[in-house]
This record gives structure tokens, sequence and C-alpha cells, in this order.
DNA sequence: TTAATAGTTAAAGCCGACTTTAGCTAGTAA
DNA sequence: TTACTAGCTAAAGTCGGCTTTAACTATTAA
């Protein structure tokens, strides 16, 4: 199996070498073999890298991802709370979106009113957002 | 027009005293008059941080505020700039929405597969999630 | 008068997710 | 041999968005 070193992840994945070294010392990904003092990685530790980023990008914090992948191979389980946890994020990311749609909502109508100022604009606006939420 | 100190826009926004001297201190909403020292705010200056809290919910940056809100009642193609930032905010979000449907995608494909290992399931997984993007 | 309450400031602290720095080592090229 | 490159560790620094702390002031109640 081909392996490799640091530098090679990091050129291969984006990442900085530091942040690859902080993933292993917090604990998300696990400890590879050392060849005179060096990280010496192979195919399936990347996998593990795959799905951290993967799971970072998707909002996942360090700890929610420590959380997840620790002890998965051995209960099945395990698997029910990653799908629960990415239920909860799903939904707390749609409700963002919601927000933001709410924001968008208001600039439309901030840029097409004829008020002077931001107070003004804003009051309207606000108070349409109000209604709309009854 | 009705006037209230600190602790009653705190208590009726939700937001810490703190928090909003902060925000005055960096510039996202106007600086109120004081009244022996004291800060008096008003229902207008009320709407300001409205709009400000209304950004943040939806995932502004204090920076990315600061830059949208200066200088609105003077140039309308400020109304202009809101709009391209929210439609890029949105695009973002989608994006990461993006993200995490791949991710609960991965998620439902790790829990349903036979695999002991995360490695293996995390390959076929990510694997799978590879050729989708194609 | 005394004490409690609510406000003020400047500066320091906190948290997450890294990055940077400093001082070191092992392997390779000229 | 000397110099360079790539890696190592521990510890400190950074950034955003606040919160906490410390020392102080003005208003109100007992």
């Amino acid at each position: 199996m081909k392996e490799f070193t640091i530098g090679r992840v990091s050129a291969r994945t984006g990442l900085a070498a530091s942040a690859i070294r902080y993933y292993e010392s917090v604990g998300v990904v696990p400890s590879p073999p050392r060849v005179n003092g060096r990280r010496i990685y192979n195919e399936n530790w990347m996998k593990w890298l795959g799905i951290v980023m993967l799971a970072q990008e998707a909002g996942f914090s360090i700890e929610e991802i420590k959380a997840l992948v620790k002890r998965f191979p051995k209960e099945k389980p395990a698997s029910v709370r990653w799908q629960k946890a990415a239920d909860k994020k799903v939904k707390e990311l749609d409700e963002q979106l919601n927000r933001i749609k709410k924001m968008q909502n208001l600039l439309g109508m901030l840029s097409s009113c004829e008020c002077s100022t931001l107070e003004d604009c804003g009051s309207a606006a606000l108070q349409h957002l109000y209604e709309l939420d009854k």
C-alpha cells in the first residue's frame, strides 16, 4: 500500500501540515505510525481524513466529530447517533436558510422603498417582516 | 418618543448589555445620546438594532454589516450593495446546504453498510459521493 | 446617611480552530 | 563537510464576537 509524508498529504488535500497535526492532536483522526519520528500516512488513513473534512465542511465542530467518530466500529448503533446528529444539523441549516430568506426580503424592501433614512426604511420593512411571522 | 436605558433594550431584545455596547464600539449601530453619562435609546435606534440583529442571524459578520450599513442614507445605490451581498450570502448558504446533504448521504450509507470499520465504510461511501459529483 | 441598583469605562479573558515561532533532528546534494 | 530541505515538538499567538473584571458614578429607597 502507498505511503506518504505529511507534506504529500498536505499537497493532496490542500490542508496545512499544521492543521493535519492539529486534527491528530485533538483526536479526530488516528495517530499514524512514525519512521524516524516522521508521520507516515496511507490510503486508509486518508479515508478518515476525508470523512473529517466532509463533516467539517458540513458544519460539524471538532468536538462533534470526535463524539461521532469514536467507538464507531464496535457498536453499530453509532450510526444511529450519526444520523441523528446529521438530521439536527440539517434542521439548523434549514432555519438559517429561512433567516437569510427573511433578510433577502428585507433587503428587497429596502432597495425599492422611497425612504431616505435607514430608520424609516427599516421601520416599514421590519414591520412587514413581523407581519409575515404571524 | 419613548426612551429607555440599556437595561430595557437588553430586556426587550434578549441581548446582553455588553453586546449592545460592543455593537456601538465597533460601529454597527449609532452612538445614542447620553444623560448623566448613560446611554438613552429610542425607537428609531431600535430599528437599527433590529436590522443588525437580523443581518447577524442571517450570517453576516460584523465587518460585513459595517460595510453595508455605513453611508446608507446618502447614496441610494447602498441598497444595491445590500442586495448583492444578500444574494452572495444566499449562494454561500446554498452551497453549505449541498455539503450537508452530501454529509447526510454519507451518514446514510455508513449506517446501512455491512462494513465493520470506518475505513471500509468510508472508502465505499466517499467513493460513491465522489461519483455523484461527476 | 447608608446601601442597593443600574449604569459607566478600559482592559483583559474566553472559545474554537488553527497558525506561527523557536529550537531541534534526520536524510540528501554538492 | 557543509548546506539545505522537510519534518518534529511545545508553547504562544491570532481572529471574531463577545463576556468578565475592576474600579468608579449617579439615582433611588429605607
